[in-house]
DNA sequence: CTAGGGTTAG
């Protein structure tokens, strides 16, 4: 730490100027401090004071000018040397423009000692009004966490500006304290102090963490009423406010009206929409964005829209993205990697994220999970615990929650239950997704008891995502009664979700309970819910084909459906009977369809006649596969000789020479 | 020659 000269003590007592001063609290300590080095700092000095130092600004202008490459250079011990050294040879007074720059250099270094003696040395050359100085000041208490001090520096300062406004405001959201930072924005306005768009855009800032569509609206209403609307940040704050707000419309709307846009308003629109799953409106958005040319992506752009392409497993949208990317010159740091890499793992092509994940230099926690988690996902579990100890093992890395989970669901997808438990315990405060991990990984291995006695020894029987998880268990294993009881329970806890009672009406279907059957329909339809209707797409010529559930409807229906049959008789030639049971189905529509029309098959069959023979199927699919697509699928591998890769809900099926890779739990 | 600001990945 270097010590400023305090060359006169009369600026030793400005600096701790009383008990009432809220500098003086902190101080007693450091008080004598300062006198020793003082001292220290020269013989000479002592007999000099600020108001001996000639003043000449041509000396002063260049020590400025030294110091602000200093400071550019980030070289803040050497900011605030160069600043002794300009007090010690007495030849150059510092002036307005050096003091703040040597406060961004104190705090930049966390150096809060230095930060208040420079204080001292404002007042003593008469600075206290000047705003630069005094907004310097305030943000040097701000962030060295005196807050409090910041606001008596604001208060007592004579001319308030829309700078020290706007930076008390952002004290206030540095402390999570939005409603008052919106408060600071109201009493500037009417205190008639000029209002600019930096203070503006803070308040509306502090109106996304609020989520107050009301006070982003009068925001909204002041930005015009001032003429503001459309300065590039006060616009972007609005749109990305309206987005955090919930309101995409209200986001559309604003970017619409804008006459001019830039890489972050394309950025934040696109991002909207992905957080909304609105993946085709946002590919559009990004395609219109390069079609328009004005704007070129920048690597948040493309860590938006990768996301985007990973939801829908849209492959061949993904490897034209990296192919752009890649030419486009962006930098590719790590988010963006580890967006490609995920949009990879997301979309079926699990050894491209591996050359990728391999290849990085660099690796954080998020490259990491994305790639335990890929090859969970991709049935290796195996392959993902280890690669959770190799990193253990390797790198420093932090692991968090999301990590955790990952290499949980490694342990399920592999049956290491054991593993599972001993990670289990190492995650300090469990969220729910990991306990519904540890009953899915206990159900899914068979150990049904244990996994009860875990619900309730950790009390989580309220919470719908770990009954699911049992759920899938009882579905992997035809645990018909104890599946019952979940479902009913599902349906307690969750009495307007639809699929809840599907589950219940397809249980009764089974024992052909019809009055059952008929009467949770009814409640349905009654109550107006929606149970979700499946369907799967495959991509083909840059377009995506969508098929639901019997669907007659695409012009090749015929050829489908004909393909179809005929690869079913010939597994049927090869003994495979389908199985009667869809107790535990979770889609009603499904049930009742022959299985023949099922949306999966029907993707699938139309892989099969529009791609060269040995080419892999790409199909996924918004719910879960049914078992029976599922064992078909395994024969029609093996009798086409064709990979099928199928995505649903919960993972990957690779389908090859009549295995999956899933092993028959999904 | 000086001050406060907006978009990103699991």
């Amino acid at each position: 730490m270097y010590v400023l000269p305090c060359a006169h003590a009369q600026i030793q007592r400005y600096i701790f100027i009383s008990d009432k001063h809220p500098l003086s609290t902190t101080q007693s300590k450091h008080s004598r401090n300062v006198r020793i080095n003082t001292k220290l700092a020269g013989e000479s000095l002592d007999r000099r004071v600020f108001d001996e130092i000639p003043v000449s600004d041509k000396h002063t202008f260049a020590w400025n000018n030294l110091i602000q490459t200093h400071l550019a250079n980030e070289d803040f011990d050497l900011v605030i040397s160069t600043y002794r050294n300009m007090l010690l040879r007495g030849t150059a007074r510092p002036d307005r423009r050096t003091l703040p720059r040597i406060l961004t250099a104190s705090w930049r270094s966390g150096d809060i000692f230095t930060g208040k003696q420079l204080h001292g040395h404002a007042l003593k050359l008469g600075f206290s009004s000047d705003h630069y100085v005094v907004t310097a000041l305030i943000e040097m208490y701000g962030r060295l966490d005196s807050v409090d001090i910041a606001k008596w520096v604001f208060e007592k300062s004579p001319h308030r500006n829309p700078v020290s406004w706007t930076l008390l405001a952002r004290l206030y959201i540095k402390q999570n304290k939005p409603g008052l930072a919106i408060d600071m924005f109201k009493q500037m306005v009417d205190s008639g102090d000029e209002i600019d768009s930096v203070a503006l855009a803070t308040a509306v800032g502090a109106c996304s963490m609020l989520k107050s569509l009301q006070q982003g609206r009068k925001l909204h209403r002041i930005a015009m009423k001032y003429g503001l609307e459309f300065d590039a940040l006060v616009s972007n704050t609005l749109l990305k406010m309206y987005i955090d707000c919930g309101s995409i419309k209200d986001a559309r709307a604003i970017f619409d009206r804008m006459p001019s846009k830039d890489v972050i308003t394309w950025t934040a629109l696109i991002n909207g929409y992905v957080k909304k799953g609105g993946f085709n409106e946002c590919l559009k958005l990004f395609r219109q964005m390069n079609m328009d040319g004005l704007v070129k992506p920048d690597s948040l752009t493309f860590s938006s829209v990768l996301p985007a392409c990973a939801r829908m497993a849209a492959h061949k949208h993904g490897k034209e993205i990296h192919g752009y990317l890649l030419r486009s010159g962006v930098k590719l740091n790590l988010t963006v990697q580890n967006a490609v890499m995920d949009m990879y793992v997301k979309s079926g092509f699990i050894e491209y994220a591996s050359r990728i994940f391999t290849r990085m230099k660099d690796k954080d926690v998020v490259s990491w999970t994305v790639m335990i988690m890929g090859y969970s996902l991709h049935g290796q579990g195996e392959q993902g615990v280890h690669l959770f100890c190799t990193m253990e093992r390797k790198s420093s890395i932090h692991i968090d929650q999301l990590t955790y989970a990952a290499v949980l669901h490694a342990c399920s997808t592999a049956r290491m239950v054991e593993q599972g438990k001993f990670y289990f315990h190492c995650i300090k405060a469990p969220k729910v997704a990991n306990y519904s991990l540890m009953v899915g990984l206990l159900a899914r291995a068979g150990l049904f008891e244990e996994a009860k006695i875990f619900i309730e020894e950790q009390k989580v029987e309220r919470h719908a995502e770990v009954l699911k998880a049992l759920l899938d268990g009882c579905r992997n294993h035809q645990q018909l009664v104890l599946g019952k009881r979940v479902i009913e329970q599902l349906c307690d806890l969750e009495p307007l979700n639809a699929d809840n009672y599907v589950l219940l009406s397809n249980w009764y279907a089974n024992s052909e309970r019809w009055a059952m059957v008929h009467k949770l329909r009814q409640t349905v339809t009654d109550m107006g819910l929606n149970p979700k209707k499946a369907y799967s797409w495959i991509e083909f010529r840059n377009k995506v084909h969508v098929f639901g559930t019997g669907d007659v409807s695409h012009p090749r229906s015929e050829r489908i459906y004909g393909e179809l049959q005929c690869l079913v008789k010939k597994i049927q030639d090869e003994g495979y009977r389908p199985n009667p049971d869809f107790s535990l189905h979770d889609v009603e529509e499904e049930r009742e369809c022959i299985q023949i029309g099922h949306s999966e098959m029907l993707a699938i069959s139309f892989g099969l006649i529009t791609t060269q023979p040995s080419a892999t199927i790409r199909v996924t699919k918004n719910l879960r596969v049914c078992r029976n697509c599922h064992d078909s699928a395994k024969l029609i591998s093996k009798t086409v000789g064709r990979e099928i890769i199928l995505k649903d809900l919960n993972c990957f099926h690779h389908f090859k020479d009549g295995f999956c890779s899933c092993g028959g739990s999904w």
